[in-house]
DNA sequence: CCTTCGCGTTAACGGTGTTCACTAATCTAA
DNA sequence: TTAGATTAGTGAACACCGTTAACGCGAAGG
């Protein structure tokens, strides 16, 4: 293969998910259709199988790609940050929230319940889980920075331990995390609608009481 | 109409939800089709269009059912419970994972992202979001009475009162109802399984915290 | 130069939601 | 009882969808 035509061919991959996720953005998961995208592409539907074994092959690659889309935007937040473990988690929370209520669909994508079609691309799931791996470490960092420092309380909880992580980082990420996707999710899914129309003031209440308990407990 | 053509519509009304719900749990939501539908009732799929104006309102009608049998079954293991507010609240938070994990793909339906089609029906968003109302209900109901027995801190977070709710407890209620959510939907959505096989004990971590936040701060 | 291979085509199969025209049955009221 | 209106169903059709197969074209490489 020769290096001309290895970045047309990258450049037409790239075109693929930049028309798939304008479909995305406009009508949800389930307006992501071959069909469309050759149409807007100037092509024909079975072509885009010289690229992608099948719709949810393209819909998982689009899918890894926002992971990395949103990690490199926390990261810039967190970097803009000057100092202080705790003031770059918050900005890089932060940057979260707004990120997925600027982007629900993608967000519907990212972190809504898995696509049926999906877990049986065992390879295509190794990247995915790669790109969410890597979002996620950019707060176990920041984490373990802190139990390096030894401003990290000690947790209670009985976790297998994930990989280098010390248990307790593990822990309070999991319960962080958790909390930290509960408050966002339910915003973004609309399932605050009925009591609320701006979940601002219910996030910081939660933000301030996740550091509460990561400094002490 | 007559009470007994009235009966039979209901039942068939019936028959169609519960052969939706079968395809619903083979499949996810999207395997919910009318012509499969139709087919499995011995039917032709336009025939359907006698009892819901499209799809969406079905698979909507389905989703209120949904929210009622959950509710049902934690107010059965509430009044399972003999006395104990707080240990009612447990009861029914573990109630409402367990059905969750026993029923991913209604869940998926419930409380993932919403279906780009659902929106713009008004009456049947209302009927949807009365069932989800009646949900959340069974929880403020004993936060209530929580709060008259005095027992309930004071929450410094300023949210809109819902309804005839004292501000702190509807607080409460929305920081416990994300977390919960967190905490459950992470698990039912696969997005935990990185790290975790069993995250039960992460669960009782944060019911745990959740009551000791209850009981003062 | 010739061959392989990447990239695209058309045609086709089976599936989907939805609408329309129509029929058979049932319920209602004169 | 009979005429009319309502209900529940049918089949055909339209416009989509994912996917596969057979085929052609044009460029890359030996």
């Amino acid at each position: 293969m020769s290096d001309r035509s290895q970045r047309r061919r990258e450049a037409t991959l790239a075109e693929i998910k930049a028309v798939a996720r304008q479909h995305l953005v406009a009508g949800g998961p389930s307006s992501i259709s071959l069909r469309a995208i050759a149409r807007d592409m100037g092509m024909t539907a079975p072509a885009l199988y010289r690229y992608y074994a099948s719709l949810d092959a393209l819909v998982l690659d689009l899918c890894t790609d926002l992971y990395t889309e949103l990690r490199i935007a926390c990261e810039a937040v967190r970097d803009a940050v000057p100092d202080g473990v705790i003031e770059k988690l918050h900005a890089m929370a932060r940057e979260f929230r707004r990120w997925v209520l600027a982007h629900p669909a993608e967000t519907a994508l990212m972190f809504g319940p898995p696509l049926p079609g999906v877990n049986q691309f065992i390879d295509g799931c190794n990247s995915l889980q790669d790109a969410g791996h890597r979002f996620g470490r950019i707060f176990t960092d920041l984490m373990v920075e802190l139990y390096r420092q030894g401003r990290l309380p000690d947790v209670l909880v009985d976790l297998p331990a994930h990989e280098d992580l010390p248990p307790s980082v593990t822990a309070l990420f999991l319960k962080g995390w958790t909390r930290l996707y509960g408050v966002i999710m339910a915003e973004a899914f609309g399932h605050l609608n009925w009591a609320l129309t701006d979940a601002t003031a219910l996030f910081e209440s939660e933000l301030a009481d996740m550091t509460a308990d990561l400094r002490s407990r």
